[in-house]
DNA sequence: CCTGACTCA
DNA sequence: CATTTGAGTCAGG
């Protein structure tokens, strides 16, 4: 019911009192609590009821005096559970409100779906969830709701739209939330997820908290970046237009295709719909200075839109992960998205080539992007002419020279917080060793637990039976890495053949002789593929469920690989939250198999601890995390190590040695951010 | 194989 | 005319 009187608020409130778990939803200004917006009314369901409490409604009539939220939070607060649909943005309007976020147990609802779903369903937002299950009547109201929001321009913020209608709105969201939210519970305990379950609530309130902190940014870096991009991608585009001879878009591809044609040059690459792609794979192939340029200007043009603008006036990013938002169970990351960050450097000048060595060496670095990107193609990089191997040069690698202003790295805008020390934990090659941890080969797991293992050269010793002096032992090494990601990935032949360069013939003598030679792994492959040709499922050892087509059982390899790392992943973040809790230090970032801490100066003795938890398993075979230290920023990794407290590490380049150093080199400005200050346990 | 952002049509 | 949708491309694992 819509609540509008100090007595019906005083009789539901007496009402809620009485359970300890509440399904909420908020109807809000917009959808940025972080940067300012709030809600304007509050949903709450028990037991079978629902409330509507409007608060900040822009309509003057019929809002609940404002006391009366403080009144409401404090209610809820008594509760134990918060059970809401895509909670953590709810949650981030509650505790702005006077809610006390790290005392709750948080259920999300969507996650339940996620775990109740077959892999095919993506469309997991509430109203078509509830089409999907109840039928179209389920999801009418919020379609007709919707309708009547676009049509009064009140869809970015609700507050202009009247209690009355946005009220049953609500509710009706509120009471589809608390339906799903049995019936999920209920599959969830017939399919014995529980454990996964009890490890995705867990996981919510880290995820919250990691995206409350937010990862501080180099504003000053920002706008130098914007400034270099914009001029080198003008010089670009002059570049182009002389070319080509006349002025055109270059980001429509269908332009592109029309300048090429009059040149007379053709695609040696088709798109799925059977005409000229203009692809990086394509370009790559074409012996021509404007197929590098386009592809040069289309990296600027990107790099700007999506990796400069919306960062440009935010001391802090703050993204969102959706711990429901993959099949196999794996984080998505969006607004921004922090787990696609390029790790190269760029070169924002021309780069010359004069030796020998240095023409080799980009020929080489061309030929790797034609091998992963041009499909089964004859050409090579010693076909091309210089003016167009030229154009290349300005993709970098990870290394990044600070000194060089014509260089510049997105991930440099990352830095640690005054104070704070930003480390890095990656998992070396994670799901190769999950891989072999299913195969469960004696001989693999002994060769997993060497340090510093060299796997893929190891698996083709075995797979094909050479030796390290072997002639061919390289193309033997790429040969059983390729094989080893294609059966993760579960690529077919056809793929495979392109990304070995040979016919799909050739490509399966090759699978055959890896599977007959690499105990168990073809084995496994089977089961897999078996169980879900006969039972349409399988279940990974978190006892996640994947419903799978039956036809399609290679798919669910990759869900197991792919899935167990990243519920290994999430139990193992937990745990290193359990940790950081009261510290002045805190995760950040995750980034599949790569967790990025800030660590205050105070804490330097918890690093190495930290890796410990990272590398504890259940599995049999070991893991292990590279531990490297990002100074001045995620863009530069430093080994180091810790003597008296404090943390040392190499120089790189003509760089200051010590943090300390770095700071007063820096050109950071102090951290004086607004936003941060709403919702934070440690600030 | 698993994603998200941007751009164009 | 404004807004939505799908395809293509490309960044990460």
């Amino acid at each position: 019911m819509l609540v509008t009187t100090i007595e019906e608020f005083n009789t539901a409130t007496t009402h809620l009192s009485k359970y300890d778990e509440w399904v909420v939803d908020c109807e809000t200004n917009g959808l940025y609590a972080l940067q300012g917006n709030q809600l304007c009314g509050v949903g709450v369901g028990v037991d079978g009821a629902t409330y509507y409490f409007p608060f900040r409604h822009q309509t003057l009539d019929s809002n609940l005096d404002s006391d009366l939220l403080p009144k409401l939070m404090e209610v809820m607060n008594t509760c134990k559970t918060i059970v809401g649909y895509n909670i953590k943005f709810d949650l981030k309007f509650l505790e702005k409100e006077g809610l006390e976020v790290q005392d709750k147990d948080l259920v999300d609802v969507i996650v339940m779906v996620r775990l109740t779903e077959s892999t095919n369903v993506n469309a997991l937002n509430l109203t078509d969830t509830l089409i999907r299950r109840y039928g179209p009547d389920a999801g009418a109201y919020d379609i007709e709701t919707k309708q009547v929001l676009r049509k009064n321009k009140w869809t970015k913020d609700f507050s202009l739209c009247p209690p009355d209608i946005l009220g049953p709105y609500c509710e009706k969201d509120v009471a589809g939330t608390a339906r799903l939210y049995v019936d999920c519970k209920d599959k969830i305990i017939r399919s014995k997820q529980e454990k996964v379950w009890e490890l995705e609530v867990d996981l919510t309130k880290v995820l919250y908290s990691m995206e409350c902190a937010g990862v501080a940014v180099d504003n000053k870096y920002v706008e130098s970046s914007l400034g270099k991009l914009t001029k080198r991608s003008k010089e670009v585009l002059q570049n182009i237009y002389e070319i080509s001879g006349n002025e055109f878009n270059v980001a429509s591809v269908a332009q592109v295709g029309e300048v090429f044609t009059s040149l007379g040059i053709r695609s040696p690459q088709k798109t799925l719909k059977g005409r000229d792609s203009w692809s990086e794979g394509a370009l790559v192939q074409i012996n021509h200075p404007l197929a590098g340029w386009i592809r040069q200007y289309r990296t600027l043009a990107k790099l700007i839109s999506t990796y400069i603008e919306p960062y440009r006036g935010a001391s802090t990013m703050h993204t969102t992960y959706a711990n429901w938002g993959t099949v196999t169970g794996r984080l998505s990351s969006r607004e921004p998205n922090l787990q696609n960050i390029p790790r190269n450097h760029f070169k924002l000048h021309d780069v010359e080539f004069n030796t020998e060595a240095e023409v080799t060496e980009i020929q080489g670095r061309v030929d790797a992007i034609i091998a992963a990107k041009g499909q089964n193609t004859s050409i090579s990089a010693k076909s091309l002419r210089k003016d167009v191997l030229q154009v290349w040069g300005f993709v970098g690698d990870e290394s990044l020279d600070e000194t060089n202003d014509k260089q510049l790295a997105i991930r440099r805008m990352f830095k640690p917080r005054p104070d704070h020390y930003l480390v890095s934990y990656d998992y070396s090659q994670m799901e190769v060793r999950m891989f072999m941890n299913y195969i469960g080969n004696p001989d693999m797991l002994d060769l997993m637990k060497q340090e510093d293992v060299d796997f893929h050269g190891e698996a083709a010793k075995i797979a094909f039976k050479v030796d390290k002096d072997h002639a061919e032992y390289k193309f033997y090494r790429q040969l059983a890495k390729t094989i080893t990601f294609g059966v993760i990935y579960g690529i077919g032949k056809d793929k495979l053949a392109g990304q070995l360069n040979t016919s799909p013939k050739e490509a399966s003598k090759y699978k055959a002789e890896y599977f007959k030679n690499i105990t168990g792994s073809k084995k496994f492959f089977d089961s897999v593929v078996r169980m879900v040709e006969q039972r349409g499922w399988v279940k990974s050892k978190y006892n996640r469920v994947y419903k799978v087509d039956r036809d399609k059982g290679y798919k669910a390899v990759n869900y197991l690989i792919q899935g167990t790392s990243a519920d290994l992943l999430s139990e193992r973040m937990i745990e290193v939250s359990k940790f950081l809790s009261g510290t002045k230090s805190r995760m950040l970032l995750q980034v599949h198999d790569e967790i990025i801490c800030e660590i205050h100066k105070d804490d330097t003795l918890l690093i190495h601890k930290i890796r410990d938890i990272l590398q504890e398993n259940s599995l049999n075979i070991p893991l292990m995390v590279d531990m490297e230290l990002c100074e001045p920023s995620w863009a530069t990794k430093h080994d180091f190590e810790i003597a008296d407290g404090k943390v040392v590490f190499e120089k790189k380049s003509s760089l200051p040695a010590t943090v300390e150093e770095y700071l007063e080199w820096g050109d950071s400005p102090p951290i004086t951010d607004k936003e941060l200050v709403t919702s934070l346990d440690w600030s």
